[in-house]
DNA sequence: AATAATTTTTAGATTTGTCTAAATTTAAAA
DNA sequence: TTTTAAATTTAGACAAATCTAAAAATTATT
């Protein structure tokens, strides 16, 4: 059984992993807000139960072992971010740092009955997809809203950014999970995006743009 | 704040000061399956935060913010192991590890959404009463069914043992909370209890009868 | 290829919570 | 009221997770 830091770095190498593998020490560092000393220390201890190969200086990837390790608690985190904003009235600006907790649980009885419970949810309420008991997701495609060409219509179905400011942003604008869209113009100066949605036109930044998750 | 640590301190001071008070280094080193140097180390620490009053070689009682944060954790627990039995379809004897878990917590909103999902409970799956918001519990009253006399009715509301092997054994007997029951003989030589049970007769041990609660 | 810059690791400390063994205090018994 | 027993505290050590500062390795630049 792994403890409750164990379990975050865990999490931290499996998401940064998708951005590049393997993942470096101080990318671990930025994450989990410490110094990359501690990364260090971390990994071996890791490398020696046998959840992360490592090699020094080179980097860390997931063995097969780690890797379900990790996306268990990604499990668990987005199944409790349903269960918060479907049966406990949370905004979805509102969750995470509770999920980030309550992802720690250790019953699996817990979240087989949670998963039961929530009707068997396929995604979070940042679209983000939720794997099943054995590991496996559904693998959705989303495109970003930022590569887009004008007259692209498609719907609006995750965010790659988690934050609270940006999300109550969007909930601001109406952009949220579900929506129907249309690119009506990009400007070409600044790369905003300019989008029918309910029949109005409203105006978002690049910024904002690069992590609005689309499907066709 | 408290650490996870120091809150299983002040919820466990809570609760054997009921039995006795102040309380006393070695019970609290027995219930927390630790030693006592341990706890005398503990108890310095909470007194300089404030949450106890410790005497040296006297023991511990606790302040005022020291009792609101140990009810607080007490209402957390209790709402948990609620929602468990109630919505998740854990058994009564299934809930206390994972609720010994989720009342760590943090989010008040969660707390308080909670308790409203569950529509204010006021009891627990063990016939416990729940703190509301500001630590008040309606006080129940409860008997203990090994002091009721031949003849005697009431109905069972609580149980002062949590333990699985105990609640199975209830279970299976059929003493399960909200059920009527008559005291019809008392065996003198072992102080064992027949009772009538849904027209039914059966035997329980004084050790057993000891820990059923009876309201009339 | 040599030097500089960056990244990562080691060395040594610190904090939290725990332990064992020894010393101290309080309570009980003679 | 001594003596003995029980409870509690101190002293010193240890594991987990962290830190800072210095050393080492890797990567980038001249
Ligand atoms: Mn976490
Ligand atoms: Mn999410
Ligand atoms: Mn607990
Ligand atoms: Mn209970």
């Amino acid at each position: 059984m792994q403890s409750f830091t164990e379990e975050n770095y865990l999490k931290t190498i499996y998401h940064l992993s998708v951005i590049s593998n393997p993942v470096q020490t101080n990318a671990i560092a930025e994450r989990t807000q410490t110094k990359a000393a501690s990364v260090t220390d971390m990994l071996k201890k890791l490398s020696d139960k046998g959840l992360v190969d490592y090699i020094k200086y080179q980097g860390v990837t997931l063995t097969e072992k780690g890797k379900l390790a990790a996306i268990n608690i990604v499990r668990k985190h987005r199944l409790w971010e349903v269960f918060l904003v479907e049966k406990l009235n949370f905004k979805w600006d509102e969750v995470h740092e509770v999920a980030e907790e309550l992802e720690h649980i250790k019953s699996t009885l817990l979240t087989e009955r949670l998963d039961e419970f929530l009707e068997f949810p396929k995604v979070d309420p940042h679209g983000d997809p939720i794997p099943d008991r054995h590991g496996n997701f559904a693998d959705l495609s989303f495109i970003k809203l930022s590569k887009l060409k004008i007259n692209d219509k498609g719907t609006i179905t995750g965010v790659s950014e988690h934050s609270s400011p940006f999300l109550k942003h969007l909930e601001k604008l109406g952009l949220t999970l579900g929506k129907k869209i249309e690119v009506s113009e990009i400007l070409d100066f600044d790369g905003s995006v300019e989008l029918l949605i309910d029949e109005k036109k409203i105006n978002i930044s690049r910024e904002v743009a690069l992590h609005i998750l689309i499907s066709k």
